[in-house]
DNA sequence: CTTTGTGAAGAATTTCACAGCA
DNA sequence: TGCTGTGAAATTCTTCACAAAG
């Protein structure tokens, strides 16, 4: 952080909005289930409702790639997989290497989403010397030391991290080093990485736990009351929290009015 | 989301944003990091360094909680740790199950993550009567027959999908039908579920598209990029496959700007 | 008619910047 | 003094609702 001085907007992106980016995958994969059905064409109605959004946000997402459609019509499906696969830059081909090939490595290299959409495995590397030349999904594994010729070799621009926390940071900086510039990280730890350089992470746990948040929030709302004081021992001025006083029952939270001093353990 | 129909908001919080929601694990997994070398306290800047954001937001965000930090000092970290786990529902046990144990399955079965905060993997289970019986991480795989008798015996309210996409709907809906109202999907499919249901998606080929569309940006803007165009040319045959029809070709496309890609052979 | 494309309103999120407390 | 907590501003994202096009 601290760009210091001028802000970078980070969202450089060229008028498309980050979050318009992120849907076009699954637009794209909507139209390619119908292109495969042979429908010629999609209102942004059904369009959105097999992508699971809703049509209005569709059609200003695609506004953004520019005026595709048909009024009264809607969109050609074969035309908009091409502008959107385009547009995402699925047209060319890119090499990725996965590192770390573990029970997820592995995995990843059995994925057969890799290969259908302009992302072809260049290597599985490991740092296992054992590991190196035993074949996973048809690959020979690699070790860590060919990492740079690999990279270098096959113009490799995409790395997916699938290593241990431990080692990913490390795994990282070397991949960096030989002119990798997106990560796709599936380690749990957080990478730090050059201005330039893309990372995206993929994090079960965290799924998990955002699931949990919610899932929590349905047991406590449909019984009684939320029973969420009760192990609250830490804090006897918790306790005192009078359930009255305010009016809607919010379950024991102070809310975001900052009157409630700050209560250490001791 | 999907279920498309009524206009829930969604973000249903009792008053704490769904964003902040989804970095709370992320501060709590630094947080467990700091515990564990026995720091006692941190500040807003530190921490926000280690899980990656700014300090203004990780203050923001535990503003939603509540009061939980000491002006001049920091916080402190034990306490924290177990203020959050609390509020994403961390402080019990969340029994889960996998359906579909394939290669993704397998692995994420293996997952240590799971375990270690308060998820415990129920049971696995998979169609495929020849994996019934066979152990995956220490479990015996369990057969779909079986999945209801599973999910009421063990109070399972999650569900893990890691079954190829033409199955996910499918498990998907029997999995809510027996009283799961949490899916994590990894099946690349979008999802329907009733009112109530939560589903989170995980996809990697999404994830790979996102990068790709920056990547591309990178190497488009600055001229001097990676040589990454060698084997550019071979999508002189896509694009005449655009379509003609296209009603009359109003000859001057709109693009959102001046969109002239590298390679768009005439 | 039907359906797109889009200004404008609205909501959510992020960032700023500083009052106020330890 | 140092650092939190938070109104307010800025930014981003979503939804509305309707003119225009086919």
């Amino acid at each position: 952080m601290a760009t210091g001085r001028t802000h970078r907007p980070a969202t450089r992106s060229r008028g498309i909005p980050e979050a318009t980016v992120a849907r076009l995958p699954l637009y794209l994969r909507a139209l390619t289930a119908l292109s495969e059905r042979s429908v010629p064409t999609v209102s942004s109605e059904e369009l959105a409702a097999a992508a699971g959004v809703n049509s209005a946000k569709l059609r200003k997402d695609f506004s953004y790639l520019g005026s595709y459609g048909t009024r009264g019509v809607g969109y050609d499906v074969e035309y908009l997989v091409y502008q959107i696969s385009r547009e995402l830059g699925l047209t060319q081909d890119w090499p990725v290497v996965i590192v770390g090939i573990g029970n997820l490595g592995a995995a990843l290299a059995n994925y057969g989403g890799f290969a259908s959409r302009g992302f072809r495995v260049a290597a599985l590397i490991d740092a296992d010397p054992a590991m190196a030349g035993k074949p996973v999904a048809g690959l020979p594994v690699r070790h860590t030391d060919e990492l740079e010729s690999i990279i270098r070799d096959n113009g490799v621009s995409i790395g997916v991290i699938a290593t241990p926390a431990g080692a990913a940071q490390q795994v990282c900086d070397r991949l960096v080093a030989h002119g990798v510039t997106s990560i796709l990280n599936f380690a749990p730890t957080v990478l730090s990485v050059p201005e330039g350089v893309d990372v995206r992470k993929v994090d079960l746990s965290i799924e998990l736990q955002i699931l949990a948040f919610h899932e929590q929030r349905k047991a406590g709302e449909e019984s009684a009351a939320p029973a969420d004081l009760a192990a609250a021992g830490a804090t006897a001025a918790d306790a005192a929290a009078s359930p009255a006083a305010r009016a809607g029952a919010d379950g024991g939270r102070k809310g975001p009015d900052g009157d409630v001093p700050a209560v250490m353990p001791a």
